[in-house]
DNA sequence: TACCTTGGCGCC
DNA sequence: AAAAGGCGCCAAGGTA
């Protein structure tokens, strides 16, 4: 196997995409190959690279980088023929940053070079002076471009090329040797090509209709004041009454719990402190006296004298003193709405409480104040227009280049191994809402084209039905059961599921639908691994009901609902010291970071107010549960002061969910590492343009929708076939896709072969 | 000024 | 004793 270690020094533009590919006018200035460590070979173009390759990679299998989508999203955007063809004959990487991340079960986020170095070779780091340059914004260009004039920053900059050429090759043995011991080595290897293919997806962008987007940005921002304004004034009437409070701000948790709940909001007022020192008013008057100063002139080299009038000053006056000003914090009592405090719950800040969506729906449905209902429901659509108006149209006016967006996806950051995406994040873009379908028909189709939605059905449930092996689960899954009616049909035994399929699917009963989506509720909850109390609250069923619908649960499906056992089992077990090294520089600041002590982790105590203390003598233990995809999911402990006795554990919901979420996102990530050579391949036919979780997103050209499709959904659905190639694991069952096509994203139609 | 923490809310 | 998972973005308020 050849490997290459790649790696591109690049300008950094001054626009808010600073070193991206994303910005055109950067470009790749020095570019550095590594083959072995003691060759690199580092090349500079003072005219930049064009963003083509320096070299061929006709006989190179494995390209090596630290954080190689920065490095090849140039190469992509720039269409470097070199690379398309080591893509099509079946080139692959291996990003250390992405490895190191997986080894270490998703707790070393964002690893630097510097980080593995010193982890991997016990060496030091070099010498920042370059790094420095960067930080300000002084990119490879300009170093480049003044090679001859700074010959010592110069030869500082080509030994750092050269480090960061030959230090990833090392690493990558010593990682490699790790991924085989650990069992790790084929995801990795899945994961990688996972990432390769969205640096693909993240170069191709997506469409907007700019027209839309600027359109209702006004709209959404007028109809927010408007709102807002409707809300101020019901509270001027009754509770923002003191003269001296300022305009009520719709964003401040302060101002909504305390015109709800009552509350004291703190004022600062310029008050005057009396008169600043007035100030004297000179005249200069001539005396009419004249002294005799010598001057030495260069040029004639002689000295001369000058006659100067002796000037005095005399005071004439005081200017008008002027007022001084202070700021001083001044408390204004509210009284508020009077709201009982049983419909919400204390924030952190002390007579501070929460006014989330729950608590307002909560006071709008049992207030009898006219009033406060009318303003529940002002606050709300302000909000909502004011979030429309700024996280999204702004968002996408503001990132979008040349009318489309090219969102930045995260593969080194979660817990569980999913994705995140941001700058923008397309992944929490409104859909349910009022907002979503206008938010949605803003990504649109070049010409041409279509938009495809490509969603696995219920992923995280076939991912429990494997991992569990739940015969009954597995049974449902594949005949279709509703498995929202199976928990309706739990609490309304004297029905049976035909019964209550019929009702609700059949006959659309509008009770009974809604009583479906309730179970639904339950569903989802269980599945994050919520209690019994919490499902009553969120839900508003009855305690028992729900305490049925658990129990029920785990009689019906005893594999899955004991699945959480084993993981923590597993926990126990494998159960260490937390490590500082695997813990990221950045998640060690701050006062909710992690506490290192040396080489280990404190632990974390939470007294009632759940404020955290440490103490030396208690250690931070991790524990892991490793899937069969290889993946590793590690859970922290943390400690409780209850009695004065101090109580450790881990938690008891995220084996609940860390396991099917994190496998779902290697069914995604291996699914759309499986479409890589035939994106490349058929790029005038098919782009694949997003993700989000379980679902992706394409442009299909319309003359050849069917044929691409079915492609598609065959490449897709055969989870088994990737599973066994990959990981020579056999999944006993396909996972379902339902594919969605239109002209944009939120006007789509289900596709039928 | 820049950064951090919190509350709130959008998605799966 | 009690326990709803994973994200990113905006705005406010506080702190260094």
């Amino acid at each position: 196997m050849h490997v290459l270690s790649f790696d591109t020094e690049t300008s950094i533009s001054d626009s808010i995409h600073g070193p991206s590919f994303r910005d055109k006018s950067n470009d790749i200035y020095t570019q550095i190959f590594a083959a072995h460590p003691k060759t690199v070979e580092v090349v500079h173009n003072e005219n930049g690279f064009k963003r083509k390759l320096a070299t061929s990679l006709y006989d190179v299998d494995l390209l090596i980088g630290h954080n190689l989508s920065f490095d090849l999203c140039y190469l992509i955007s720039g269409q470097d023929e070199q690379f398309e063809k080591f893509i099509l004959k079946g080139g692959e990487q291996w990003d250390t940053q992405l490895a190191e991340y997986l080894l270490t079960g998703q707790q070393h986020t964002f690893s630097s070079l510097a980080e593995l170095q010193f982890k991997y070779l016990k060496q030091k780091i070099k010498s920042d002076r370059i790094s420095y340059l960067y930080k300000k914004r002084i990119g490879a260009d300009k170093i480049v471009k003044a090679r001859n004039r700074c010959k010592r920053l110069f030869a500082l900059y080509e030994e750092y090329c050269r480090s960061d050429g030959s230090t990833p090759l090392l690493i990558f043995k010593a990682q490699y040797e790790r991924a085989k011991k650990e069992g790790m080595l084929e995801l990795i290897k899945m994961v990688n090509a996972y990432a390769l293919t969205l640096s693909y997806v993240s170069c191709t962008g997506i469409c907007l209709d700019l027209e839309k987007v600027e359109n209702s940005l006004r709209e959404f921002n007028l109809k927010h004041i408007e709102y807002l304004e409707q809300a101020r004034n019901i509270l001027i009437k009754n509770v923002w009454t003191d003269k001296r409070l300022p305009p009520f701000n719709i964003n401040s948790p302060d101002h909504k719990s305390a015109a709800l709940f009552g509350g004291t909001i703190k004022v600062i007022e310029k008050r005057q402190v009396g008169y600043y020192k007035p100030k004297p008013i000179y005249e200069e008057i001539e005396t009419g006296i004249y002294t005799k100063e010598e001057f030495y002139d260069a040029i004639n080299d002689n000295y001369y004298t000058v006659k100067k009038p002796i000037i005095k000053r005399q005071l004439i006056g005081f200017e008008e003193s002027k007022p001084k000003y202070k700021n001083f914090e001044i408390f204004i009592d509210v009284k508020g709405f009077g709201i009982p405090k049983s419909f919400t719950y204390r924030a952190k800040k002390e007579g501070l409480y929460a006014t989330d969506d729950a608590v307002m729906k909560r006071i709008a449905t049992h207030t009898k104040n006219e009033d406060v209902k009318t303003y529940c429901e002002l606050q709300k659509k302000s909000m909502m227009f004011k979030k429309a108006a700024k996280t999204y149209c702004q968002a996408f006016l503001d990132r979008n280049i040349d009318g489309k967006l090219y969102p930045h996806f995260n593969t080194t950051l979660t817990k569980t191994g999913r994705l995140s995406s941001s700058e923008p994040n397309l992944q929490n873009v409104s859909k349910r809402n009022e907002f979503g379908k206008i938010l949605h028909s803003m990504f649109v189709a070049p010409k041409g084209w279509k938009c495809v939605q490509i969603d696995f059905s219920q992923l995280e449930i076939w991912v429990l039905a494997w991992l569990s092996d739940d015969a009954l689960l597995i049974k449902h899954l594949l005949d279709g059961t509703d498995l929202h009616i199976v928990r309706l049909q739990y609490y309304n035994s004297d029905k049976t599921y035909e019964e209550l399929y019929k009702l609700c699917k059949v006959d659309k009963d509008p009770y009974w639908d809604k009583q479906r989506t309730f179970a639904k509720t339950v569903s989802y909850q269980m599945a994050y691994g919520a209690m019994p109390p919490k499902v009553t609250e969120s839900t508003g069923l009855d305690l028992e009901i729900v305490k049925t619908i658990f129990e029920k649960e785990a009689q019906t499906y005893v594999d899955a609902a004991n699945f959480s056992v084993k993981v923590r089992e597993s926990i126990e077990k494998t159960a260490t010291y937390s490590k500082a090294y695997d813990i990221p520089a950045s998640e060690k600041r701050g006062k909710n970071g992690h506490n290192v002590f040396g080489n280990v982790e404190l632990l974390p105590i939470f007294d009632k107010d759940k404020n955290v203390c440490y103490n030396k003598q208690s250690l931070r233990r991790v524990g892991y549960w490793q899937s069969p995809t290889g993946m590793k999911f590690h859970f922290l402990d943390s400690g409780r002061e209850y009695k004065g006795k101090l109580n450790r554990s881990f938690s008891f919901t995220q084996p609940k969910n860390y396991p099917m979420q994190g496998t779902a996102a290697n069914i995604q990530g291996a699914t759309t590492a499986a479409l890589l050579r035939m994106l490349v391949e058929k790029k005038d036919k098919i782009q694949m343009i997003n993700e989000v979780h379980d679902s992706k997103w394409f442009y299909v050209r319309e003359d050849v929708l069917d044929n691409c499709l079915k492609h598609l959904k065959t490449t897709i659905e055969n989870v088994p076939k990737i599973f066994l190639e990959k990981f020579n694991l056999e999944v006993p069952f396909n996972f379902p896709v339902e594919i969605e096509v239109g002209d944009n994203f939120a006007e789509m139609t289900k596709y039928q072969f």
